[in-house]
DNA sequence: TAGATTGTTAATCGATTAACAATC
DNA sequence: TAGATTGTTAATCGATTAACAATC
């Protein structure tokens, strides 16, 4: 029985993501992992942790817990990053640069292999680490057709926002990475997940002077 | 009466971060706005706009909506972004640099007044957008005695983390933004919020091959 | 006053968790 | 086999929503 999107709910897939990046980390002390283990590092129950794992099949072993190793093969299956994702960068502004001249931030599977931009003082520029040059954004039309790419990380100026994502929509991109401010519309297929690092500090701001004023 | 820790959802702030975003874009184009416009943007109901607005107090006009100036001031009361807030940067590498040479990312209240690092080649370099000179993360402990802020981005390399972290909250920081993949350890009293783009990658890639394998 | 939309209650829905039979 | 921990069911908890009295 496949799973459809409504089987899955999009906490669980938050999770997912913590969960590989504590396996990482474990899998250098130990071999195996129970879900009582994995869910005081998360601060959850025990019985989460099973919950959330058993959406996807049955990995542990009873009496002894989870393979670290092969259940972080499994989660990345799941996520899609058991192999190299190709990826488009649309924007070289600042967050472009740090994107391109930083691979780290993006993981290992995720690969940049267009960057565009609409400046022509960028447009013919070479970005040293990528071996690639940056591409004119009227290109994309273009230049998409030839490169089998599907996943588009948006970093625009708000105003470029919508515009550009209905060029990246008619070329067939199915995932945007959105880091404008913008709430992009798209049709059913497309996934979206925003990055918005200002609404980020104001909900730290939030919660920093909630805890001040009461202590718990 | 007072509200409490547990009487808020994390999900009510992120959500009330959204509806200031739209706002501000609304403003330059009406006056009101109801729970039922917003909902639609939002894609939400009504009822939950409604509901999310009356946990901090009644802000609307029955028969009328809301007067969007107004609940602009509103929410960036609750959410603490009605002044500046002062905020230190720990670790100037790509991501500390995207930072500080955009200070549109952080959004207009809050501003870097410090920024540290451990590298002897980047202490003592003037950031020239903020006017101010990096130190070293050595001088932490004597130099947030001097200046009165209660926030940190905290964007060092992941093995270094923790312990900035407890050197950080030794120093009354109260709110800290991680940009690190580790998952930090804190006391009851210090809220930390993750920014994690691997893992927004990571989330985005499974909704795709979702939305891609079954059409919806 | 009539019409519209709020704020809130009660009903529903979905997510988390406790508990335990299954099984390594 | 005895001990431990999984996978899953049923109970609980919390969040969303429908519905409506209050009121602009």
């Amino acid at each position: 029985m496949k799973l459809k999107r409504d089987d899955i709910s999009d906490r669980v897939i938050q999770r997912l993501t913590k969960y590989l990046s504590i396996l990482h980390d474990m899998k250098k002390y130990e071999e195996y992992i129970n879900s009582s283990e994995l869910s005081k590092i998360m601060n959850t129950t025990s019985a989460q942790i099973r919950r959330d794992l058993s959406t996807f099949g049955e990995f542990g072993i009873r009496g002894k817990g989870y393979d670290i190793e092969n259940l972080i093969s499994i989660i990345e299956r799941i996520l899609g990053i058991d192999r190299i994702n190709k990826v488009i960068l649309v924007g070289h502004g600042k967050v472009g640069e740090m994107l391109t001249s930083n691979t780290e931030v993006l993981g290992k599977s995720f690969n940049i292999v267009e960057v565009f931009d609409k400046s022509p003082s960028k447009v013919g520029k070479e970005i040293k680490d990528l071996n690639i040059k940056i591409k004119d954004i009227k290109d994309i039309d273009s230049d998409l057709g030839k490169i089998n790419v599907d996943t588009a990380i948006l970093s625009v100026i708000k105003e470029q926002a919508q515009i550009v994502t209905d060029i990246l929509v008619k070329n067939h991109i199915k995932g945007i990475l959105n880091f404008t401010t913008y709430k992009l519309e798209t049709p059913d297929d497309v996934a979206v997940v925003d990055v918005n690092i200002s609404a980020n500090l104001q909900e730290l701001n939030f919660w920093k002077d909630m805890l001040k004023n009461k202590g718990e």
